[in-house]
DNA sequence: AGCCAGGCCCAAC
DNA sequence: GTTGGGCATGGC
């Protein structure tokens, strides 16, 4: 089965899925992306205003791809504030003007980007696929192949490093191990959510758990907290501001605080617009 | 071949 | 509170 909507603006499958926000989804021939998420797996296709999710049915749109895919939020008036008075952010912009922010599960961005720090994005694809593959509950198959979910805090935290050896994890797995044993002994991922999404600094408090630091902690509050007004800075992002605003690449106070008074509350959109620009302009 | 990647931990200031 | 070395792996 599948389930079409029309009208949908501010749209295009590759900035979506291939600007860093995520690590699951695959391109296919046509430009459409198969990939798993909130426990389905489904193709997500765009063409002309018309978004297809195949393998969903319409209580799978509405309960679940609709916010993962952001898809209530107006994409077109944010670019246009963010755009108003900054000449660089309206170029990075439009060259992703389809990217939005994927809602995404609160666990697995935090498995996610553990594994991303100080990692290629190719490499980090890698290391998930076979960590889900080797240790994540089954999901589905679709069109033939199976899929599974990252690894439940029980499973992780069960391993050893040994066992994650296969998974190429390097010194990321013992920060995985012991990140799980803790979620479990605060209630589980369910209860640590709702404990971030009250905490007054969520970036703050995320970095109690072993191996999350200020940079994973900012991209779990984007992607997996519905924090937009994160502001992730990595060697990209510095990379980026020194070239267009010309900050200093390790001046990154100067870098926050030019987010929080330019993009405020959209700040990690603005970010995804400059990180998939810098990227892709490969300079 | 060697530098680098969506950084963090930990010890030493 | 800040700074710097060490870190496992493989993409390019």
């Amino acid at each position: 089965m599948q389930y079409s909507v029309d009208n949908i603006k501010d749209f295009n499958t590759d900035h979506i899925f291939d600007c860093g926000q995520c690590f699951r989804w695959v391109r296919q021939e046509d430009g459409s992306y198969i990939g798993p998420a909130m426990g389905k797996v489904a193709r997500v296709s765009y063409n002309e205003g018309t978004l297809t999710i195949d393998n969903a049915d319409e209580n799978d749109f509405i309960h679940i791809w609709r916010s993962y895919l952001d898809l209530d939020r107006n994409y077109g008036s944010i670019k246009e504030q963010l755009f108003a008075s900054d000449e660089a952010m309206k170029a990075a912009g439009e060259y992703g003007y389809g990217i939005r922010i994927l809602n995404q599960d609160f666990w697995e961005t935090v498995v996610s980007f553990i594994i991303s720090q100080n990692n290629n994005i190719p490499r980090i694809k890698g290391c998930i696929e076979s960590l889900c593959e080797n240790f994540g509950e089954y999901i589905g198959e679709y069109e033939g192949k199976k899929y599974y979910a990252v690894p439940t805090p029980e499973k992780l935290s069960s391993l050893t490093a040994e066992d994650l050896a296969p998974c190429r994890l390097g010194y990321r797995a013992p920060y995985l191990i012991k990140m799980a044993a803790q979620f479990i002994e605060k209630g589980g991922p369910e209860a640590v959510r709702r404990e971030m999404l009250e905490a007054e600094d969520p970036i703050q408090a995320l970095q109690q758990f072993y191996g999350i630091g200020p940079k994973v902690a900012s991209c779990i509050s984007l992607f997996g907290l519905g924090r937009f007004d994160a502001f992730p800075i990595d060697v990209w992002m510095r990379r980026v501001m020194n070239r267009i605003y010309g900050i200093d690449e390790n001046d990154l106070k100067t870098m926050k605080k030019y987010a929080e008074e330019h993009f405020g509350e959209y700040g990690g959109i603005a970010q995804q617009y400059l990180f998939y620009y810098i990227r892709g302009l490969d300079i």
